[in-house]
DNA sequence: ACAACAATCACCACAATTGGGTATAGTTAC
DNA sequence: GTAACTATACCCAATTGTGGTGATTGTTGT
């Protein structure tokens, strides 16, 4: 058989049978090694630091600091690890907390075993993984926005104009960047605040950058 | 065996050969049924009300009114009704408007078969599901920046100065405002710019919004 | 208590940029 | 072929950016 890298897993969680039951999911697994297990945070980065996991998996109420402290700091020192919270709840306050401070999954400790082992693939894979309950929270937090302009219809070319608006640029920058005369940009621009409604550089940032039309 | 109802699934689709294998992955599921298969988003409104569906699976690219607007208005007239887009392409905004239009999936097409169901199992039971990579796009809403503290220190007067000028106002109006001369604003302003390392409304207003000074 | 200093507020003047109006024309899409 | 989109141009008025000056308050160290 083919020796292949194994992904390098660390568990931070305090109740003891869970993270045995983690330990045992992930040991069986063929694709990840158990680099580390502990059921605090003290000396945390030290611990990282040593352990060099690619994936952290943190009980998001665990003694020492708090998950999403811990989630922080990882992420500061160490930002190409990825972590991956766990929780019996589905506290809003701190799944978004959570997501803020950085981590990149979020699963429920109901979650199955080959459910858990999916989650620290496609974290370690950069990409995101929730539980289709806190996904659903997230999302609510989307269809919450009022309505988002889609009435706003861009041309490609007053997008990159826009975009450059935002970054600071002035007419003459502009120009220069993308070959065109002030003249034009001065155009672009008009046409740019009639569809946003707005009627100064302050007010199409704003908005552009509120309505993520960049 | 025991006779399960089965959730109802309306596909909209335009590429043929792709509606036809959706068709195959529903049909030969053992909870599913096809309850409908178009490939316009023509007369929605009538179809969705005479099939009723569980589950719309609906391309974000389709001839007729877009799958962003079809989604917006089925959730507007059978908000009951589950949307789970589709789509060959990550295109940011249009990952952000469909979420927002109200659909509780996005997949993309190269998603295997068994996801796609899967997909459509969670958002029919109220979840929501996203392809890791999607998954990753609404995170990173959350993740913005959290440094980048570059401890800026403004005062309470310059704090307010630059409140109003991120909502768009003139000097004149933020005078007005707060009852002083246009003078006075001017100078802040130029204090302002001082701490930003700025040198224009616009730089100053995309930093403020940026590193969330307002 | 008092000098030193920062923060705040106010003003002037000038140059540069911007916003609004209006116009022409080539290109592409339907 | 007409409707968008793109690119260009000119004028004029208003706003903004930059460089100053200087008065007031409030804070701080000695």
């Amino acid at each position: 058989m083919e020796e292949i890298i194994k992904m390098k897993i660390a568990v931070f969680e305090d109740n003891q049978k869970y993270r045995e039951s983690l330990e045992f999911v992930i040991v069986t697994s063929n694709d990840m090694e158990l680099c580390g297990s502990f059921e605090d945070t003290n000396r945390l980065l030290q611990r990282i630091e040593a352990l060099q996991p690619d994936v952290v998996l943190m009980d998001i109420n665990i003694p020492g600091k708090n998950g999403i402290e811990a989630t922080k700091e990882i992420k500061e020192h160490f930002p190409a690890v990825q972590i991956c919270m766990q929780t019996v709840f589905e506290d809003d306050d701190k799944v978004f907390a959570s997501l803020c401070a950085g981590a990149s999954g979020y699963i429920l400790k109901n979650t199955l075993p080959d459910k858990i082992l999916q989650a620290i693939r496609e974290v370690n894979d950069g990409g995101a993984f929730f539980t289709p309950s806190i996904a659903k929270k997230v999302l609510f937090n989307f269809h919450q926005q009022p309505e988002k302009a889609e009435y706003i219809k861009l041309t490609d070319k007053e997008k990159e104009v826009l975009k450059y608006l935002v970054e600071g640029m002035s007419y003459k920058m502009i120009a220069d960047k993308i070959f065109l005369s002030v003249h034009t940009i001065h155009s672009h621009i008009k046409n740019i605040y009639e569809k946003l409604h707005v009627n100064s550089k302050g007010e199409a940032v704003a908005k552009a950058i509120k309505n993520r039309l960049v």
